[in-house]
DNA sequence: GACGCCTCGTGACGGACGTCACCGCTCCTG
DNA sequence: CAGGAGCGGTGACGTCCGTCACGAGGCGTC
């Protein structure tokens, strides 16, 4: 929350105006499909407002998370970078406000600002500090392991505190919690069942209440 | 093989001149570590010939592999692009002759060549695209699946053609594939068993020889 | 308001893989 | 050459999780 009514992002305001004049605005509905793994990848997008969810699907039809975007990240930023086809495929969580810049002119707007293009670096690197960790938490841990640490993720990224302030509500659903871990959704929801034993959480439709983040923390850790 | 006697990697012959008035030769021996995983990351090293095992451990011991550098790749960039910790443990599988580069140097010259830059924000796509498609690898297929899907890989990029041609010899221990594939050695051992009873390669000690490659490779993709 | 869909919960069952244990072989070293 | 370490192969056993199946409840829609 920059609390300028302008992504954050890895730009400043004065180059955001500077690669809208690149760009062209557009909406997409809540779950419209920005592009699809395979496609020709011919244009970047800048979200302005709202999420993206960037998945793929393995053979067998699970789905696997790999990201999500926000407010101030780019979404198809790699087949503008390399040509090559798109690797995913992005889905709007929410409707979403963004900029569509051309592969071009988004080369081109690289070229010319070099400290963007190394700040641009820097957000790449994250992205493969972030896919590592994600091998590595796949590894470790059973399920339950798992979908605590990622909850406790979850609820320093997006949680919205409320009530006494150590509740986080997170609003998301089971299939979408399965794909992060890398599990099925009975799995996911026999794990949330065992920490609802705990009484560190309380779930319903769309929505996860975490009432003891420290046990969660904790469990998140634990060798069992 | 450029057959250039100079690594291909991301930069011309010029700029790898370049690169050198920046930065001090170095040789590491077989096994020897370049850095380790937390610490803090001060210098990039380009490799200039031998391999680099780059990998994490998990909390349980168990090693995953992230990335096998070769001549013409950099070890340890993202530290140097983004100021944070390693992320990851390097070390030599052989004998490596290095070129070390401090951070800030690094920082100068690819701010200073913007074309590099660019180049530089190609390779850390390929790495974003390959750590993602390492995430759906490891949930697709079982273990017979994945270490054939492996062996393929590594064969149509390191695997020394001999005989018949259609042969080719991995040097690779049975505990690296393994960390590979994401799965314990005795898991691997039996899998590479599965795979000799079809006749499709021949194992021995720190070596495969695959003597059936399209056999493996439709194995790599088949649903059982 | 009734119906249907979507989400969540849970049981049964089987299989694949991790863990532990042991053995044989090769290669290196003294 | 003898000993030992490193690597590879395999068996037994337990268990976690994927698969299939079904049911309950909330929410939207007509």
């Amino acid at each position: 929350m920059t609390g300028t009514g302008r992504p954050h992002g890895f730009l400043t305001g004065d180059e955001w105006r500077t690669l809208e004049t690149a760009g062209r605005p557009r909406r997409y509905r809540a779950r419209q499909r920005l592009f699809r793994e395979g496609e020709p990848g011919d244009h970047v997008i800048a979200v302005l407002g709202g999420q993206v969810k960037v998945s793929v699907e393995t053979r067998s039809g699970r789905e696997i998370l790999l990201a999500i975007k926000e407010p101030g990240d780019l979404v198809g930023e790699l087949s503008a970078i390399d040509g090559r086809p798109r690797s995913a495929t992005a889905i709007a969580l929410e409707p979403v406000d963004a900029l569509v810049v051309t592969a071009p002119a988004f080369v081109e707007f690289i070229e010319g600002h070099p400290r963007i293009a190394v700040r641009l670096l820097r957000t790449l690197a994250a992205q493969i500090r972030d896919a590592d960790r994600r091998s590595v938490d796949r590894d470790t841990g059973d399920i339950t392991c798992r979908v605590a640490r990622r909850l406790v993720d979850l609820a320093e990224r997006l949680g919205e505190h409320r009530g006494s302030g150590v509740e986080v509500t997170l609003v998301l659903g089971q299939d979408d919690l399965a794909a992060w871990v890398g599990a099925t959704r009975e799995a996911t929801s026999r794990a949330l069942g065992r920490l609802r034993a705990e009484g560190w959480l309380t779930t319903a439709r769309q929505r996860i209440v975490l009432t003891d983040l420290p046990a969660l923390r904790r469990r998140a850790s634990e060798p069992a």
